[in-house]
DNA sequence: CATCTTCGTGCAAACGAATGCGCTTTTGGT
DNA sequence: ACCAAAAGCGCATTCGTTTGCACGAAGATG
C-alpha cells in the first residue's frame, strides 16, 4: 500500500519535472526515436525504417509511427545518423581563399544559389569554406574530408597546381569542379563553359566591328579560365591575321591601384588598343573607371567585351556586351553531378558544358 | 578439423579483403581514436583527453599521443564528437528566401567573408541555408534547429513580422541577427550601423549642398533596414523645415522593369527630385541607368547618396558618394557574439553598433 | 496437417568519441 | 616511515541512429 503511494507521488514528481522542464526550454526537450517507438508501441528499429520508408513495414504501422512523429514534434538527430551510416548528407563547397577579393565577385553568391536550389532539392545540406589564406583552406579541407563532414566538395574555381584539388583526387574523395581542371582533365568531372570559343567569338566579334588593335585583360595567370579566355582570344586574331603582342596582354588582380598602371601602360602604346576583351565583368568595370580617368572613353574610344554577365553588366554605363555564362546553371549542374556522384560511387568522370551566349549591349563601337 | 579449415580460410579472405581496400581507398581507411591509443599505448579516454588538452593528462603522454595522431594522420569524426557533446561546432548562416534577386548582392559574400573569418578562428564551421522560397527556408531552419546540425544561427538581414525570427526566440535557440529586429529588440542581440543617422547625416549633407527636393528610393517596407533608413530621411527633411513628400517616395525591389516606372514617375513630376537617397549601391546603379535613359545626368541633374559601400560604388561613374557600413566588420561582430552566446549560455542580449563613415565622391553636385 | 515461404517486427551490435567514476601510482607533509 | 592527497590513466557507459539477423505469425503448398 505504501508502495504504492510512494510510486504514484514519485510519478507524480516526475510528471511535474518533466512538465516544468518543457516550459522552460522547450528546445531541449529532445525527442528522439525511441519516444516515437514507445508512442507508437513498436520498436526504435521500425520507427528508423519508417523513416528511411523501408518497403518491410506495413502501411498501418507507417501511419502510426508518422502521426506519433508528428505529434511529438520528431526531429532526427543528423550526427547519431551520420555516425551510423558514415556520411552526411552534406556538400563543401570551397570558395577560393578569402584574402583575395575576388570574393566581392557576385558571381560567388549566384553560383552558390545555384548548388544551393539543387541541394535543397535533394535534401542536402551546403558547408562553405571559411578559410583565409590558402594554407588554412586547405586544413579546412582536410578537416572536412577526413572529418566526415560532408560527402562531397564542389569546386568554385580551378587553377594550375591547385593542392587542395591534388589532395582530393589522392585521397580520391568525391568532387567536382566549376571550370575545367588543370590536368588530369579525363578523370575529374566538372562543369565549364566553352571558354574558349566563346572568347574566340567574343573577340571575332570586335574583329567584325573593324577592330585590329585588341588587347586582352585577364586575371591572375594560374585561374585555368583566365588561360581559357586568352587562347581563345589569340586563336581569333591568328584567324584574322592579325598579330598578336605581349604588350596588348595584361594579366592583373585588378584591384584599383594596380589596374591603374595597367591601363596607364596600355594607353601610352605608341599604338594604343581600339578594343579589348576583358576575363570578367567586375574588372570590366575597374577598366571603364580608369579609362575615364584618362580621358579615354568607352564606347567611343575603346570598346570593351567581358564576360560572365553579371546582373550590374546590365545596369552600368556603358551596359556591357559580355558573354552570358550561365552562373546560376553553373551552380545546379555542379550539385546534380555530383550528388549523382554520391550516389553512385562508381559513376565515370563526366564533363558538362554550359552553353553561352553573347548579349550585345553597347560597351562595343563598329568603327568600319 | 574441417570447420578449423574454413575458418582459416575465411580469415584469410578476409585479411586479403581488409587489405585489398587499403590499397584501393585510402580515404577509406578511417583512422580512430582507439588506433591512436593502441599506437601510443594508452586508453582511448586518454587520446580523447588529448585532444580536449584536458590538464589531467601528463605532458609526456600528451606528447606521446600527438606523436601517434600525427603519424596515423588521424581526423576526429565530427559526428561521433558532435553525438558525444551534442553540439556540432557550426554556425547556421540564413541568407534571405534565394528568390529574390537581392542575392546577386555583393553585401552576401562579404559579410560571408567576415563570417567566415571569425568562425575558422574559433573552428567553427559555416552552414549555409539554401532554400529557394520562404517556406522552405524556414523548413531548412527547422532541421538545422532540431537535427542539431548547428549550434547557434546568424540571419543575414530582418524584416517585419519573420516566422523564422519568431520562431527561434520561441525555441529559445541562440541567434544574432545582422540588422535591428522589427519586435523584441532589446531580447534579441543584433549587430548593426545606426541607419538611422547614418541617413540622417546623408540627407544633411544634400541639404547643405542646396538640395531641397530630395527623393528617398528603398526596397521593401518590411525590410527593417529601409525603414530605418528612410526615418533618418525624414528627420532630415524636417528638421530643415522641409516638407516631406509621398511623391518622393518609391519602394521598390528595383529590377530593371519596375525600377523603370519609378524613376519615370520621378522624373514626370511637376517639381522633379534634384537629389536622392538611395538605400542601396546596387539600387543605386539601377537608377542611375535608368536615369541615362531619361536623359537626365548624374551627378549634373541630380545628385545621389547610397548605401553600403560596396567595392564596385568606387568603381563606377560616377564613383558613389555612400555609406560606409563596414559589411566585413558586420560579420565578424556577429559571429563573435554568436559565439560569446554558444560559450556562456546565459550571455544577455546585447546589441552592437557597427560605425559608419560617409564616403564623399562625385555623384552629388553642390547647387548653391 | 505438417512444412515452407513471406511478411512484419524486435534485438542487439555497431558507428566514434566524451566523460563520470574508480583504480593505481606518485608526491608531500608530518 | 606512514598516511593523505593529488596526479595520471583506464573502464564502461552514453549519445541517437542504422541494420544484419532472428523470431514469430500468417498464408501458401504439398
Amino acid at each position: 500500500m505504501e508502495s504504492i503511494l510512494n510510486s504514484v507521488t514519485t510519478d507524480d514528481l516526475l510528471y511535474r519535472m518533466i512538465f516544468d522542464y518543457y516550459i522552460e526550454d522547450e528546445e531541449c526537450m529532445v525527442v528522439t526515436i525511441k519516444d516515437v517507438a514507445k508512442r507508437a508501441n513498436v520498436a526504435p528499429s521500425t520507427v528508423s525504417r519508417v523513416i528511411a520508408d523501408s518497403s518491410r513495414i506495413s502501411l498501418d504501422t507507417k501511419k502510426r509511427v508518422r502521426k506519433a512523429m508528428k505529434e511529438l514534434g520528431y526531429y532526427p538527430n543528423v550526427n547519431a545518423r551520420n555516425l551510423a551510416v558514415r556520411s552526411s548528407q552534406a556538400i563543401g563547397v570551397i570558395m577560393p581563399s578569402s584574402a583575395e577579393t575576388a570574393l566581392q565577385n557576385p558571381f560567388f553568391p549566384e553560383v552558390l544559389r545555384g548548388i544551393g536550389s539543387t541541394a535543397h532539392e535533394t535534401e542536402y545540406s551546403l558547408y562553405v569554406s571559411t578559410g583565409g589564406n590558402d594554407e588554412q583552406l586547405f586544413e579546412e579541407v582536410k578537416r572536412m574530408v577526413y572529418g566526415n563532414r560532408v560527402d562531397g566538395m564542389i569546386l568554385l574555381y580551378s587553377r594550375v597546381a591547385d593542392p587542395i584539388m591534388d589532395f582530393l583526387v589522392e585521397a580520391n574523395f568525391p568532387f567536382v569542379v566549376i571550370g575545367k581542371p588543370y590536368e588530369q582533365e579525363s578523370r575529374i568531372t566538372y562543369v565549364d563553359n566553352d571558354n574558349y570559343h566563346a572568347s574566340l567569338e567574343l573577340t571575332n566579334h570586335l574583329i567584325d566591328y573593324g577592330h585590329r588593335h585588341i588587347a586582352f585583360i585577364g586575371g591572375t595567370t594560374d585561374l585555368v579560365v583566365t588561360m581559357d579566355r586568352l587562347r581563345g582570344y589569340r586563336s581569333a586574331l591568328k584567324k584574322a591575321n592579325l598579330d598578336f603582342k605581349d604588350d596588348y596582354i595584361v594579366h592583373d588582380e585588378f584591384l584599383r591601384s594596380s589596374g591603374r598602371k595597367a591601363v596607364e601602360r596600355l594607353f601610352s602604346l605608341k599604338k594604343p588598343p581600339t578594343a579589348m576583351v576583358i576575363a570578367d565583368d567586375m574588372m570590366s568595370l575597374g577598366v571603364i573607371n580608369m579609362l575615364e580617368e584618362f580621358g579615354v572613353d568607352c564606347p567611343e574610344d575603346v570598346s570593351i567585351t567581358s564576360f560572365n554577365n553579371l546582373y550590374l553588366s546590365e545596369l552600368i554605363r556603358p551596359a556591357l556586351t559580355t558573354v552570358d555564362i550561365q552562373i546560376y546553371m553553373l551552380g545546379v549542374q555542379s550539385a546534380k553531378c555530383l550528388i549523382e556522384k554520391l550516389k553512385h560511387k562508381e559513376e565515370p568522370a563526366k564533363r558538362i558544358i554550359i552553353p553561352y551566349s553573347i548579349k550585345f549591349r553597347n560597351s562595343t563601337k563598329n568603327i568600319n
